[in-house]
DNA sequence: TAAAAATACTCCATAGGTATTTTAT
DNA sequence: ATAAAATACCTATGGAGTATTTTTA
């Protein structure tokens, strides 16, 4: 499973379309189409259900979708924290600071 | 951010050797080398000293493992999750089911 | 000096883009 | 008929293994 799978499904989910989501997140429709397809075998669950009307959430879509963003809440926090841990190499963790 | 990076992380810290991880998770010590240091980069951070005694948990490494370890239990209940779902596709969430 | 980890390299799998086809309204 | 998504195809990057070198307790 891959950050950029979860938020290919939170912005499809978003957005309700898969083509307007690729143009969010900067990749082609096809790759989009892709990465979303990867999430869904990794899950073994269908996600969305596709149409000329765009992609809606399947049930299985609906229950998982708070967990992915809680998921990606959670990468984003990673990185702000290391990296903000990681540029003072000096730090020690102590109740003042912590 | 890859689950098998995240993985690679927590197997790490929790073995304290790099090389003992990899042999728990079934790729090679180069492997699994790669796989943190792609994680380090994406972090911004380095999450471990390395020696010929092991592999000890930076400052950075310690405040994130926690996080680490959260991401992967949610990772892990999107498959349960998803896969118990979509393996009953009439399903439908009302109060006496959910 | 011996252990653990990093590097070099090669090879296959993954992931992206463009062009095109399919599908459902 | 049209708009959205899927498929086909090709290319480039990523990730794995083996062999080897580097590092430091």
């Amino acid at each position: 499973m891959h950050e950029r799978e979860l938020r290919a499904f939170t912005s499809i989910a978003e957005t309700g379309r898969m083509d307007l989501a690729a143009k969010v997140l900067g990749y082609s429709q096809p790759a989009l189409s892709y990465q979303l397809k990867c999430l869904e075998t990794a899950l073994g669950a269908t996600l969305f259900t596709r149409n000329p009307t765009g992609a809606k959430l399947t049930m299985a879509g609906q229950v998982i979708l708070p967990t992915a963003q809680a998921t990606l809440v959670l990468m984003e926090s990673m990185k702000q924290t290391a990296g903000a841990v990681g540029r003072h190499p000096g730090l020690r963790l102590t109740e003042a600071n912590w």
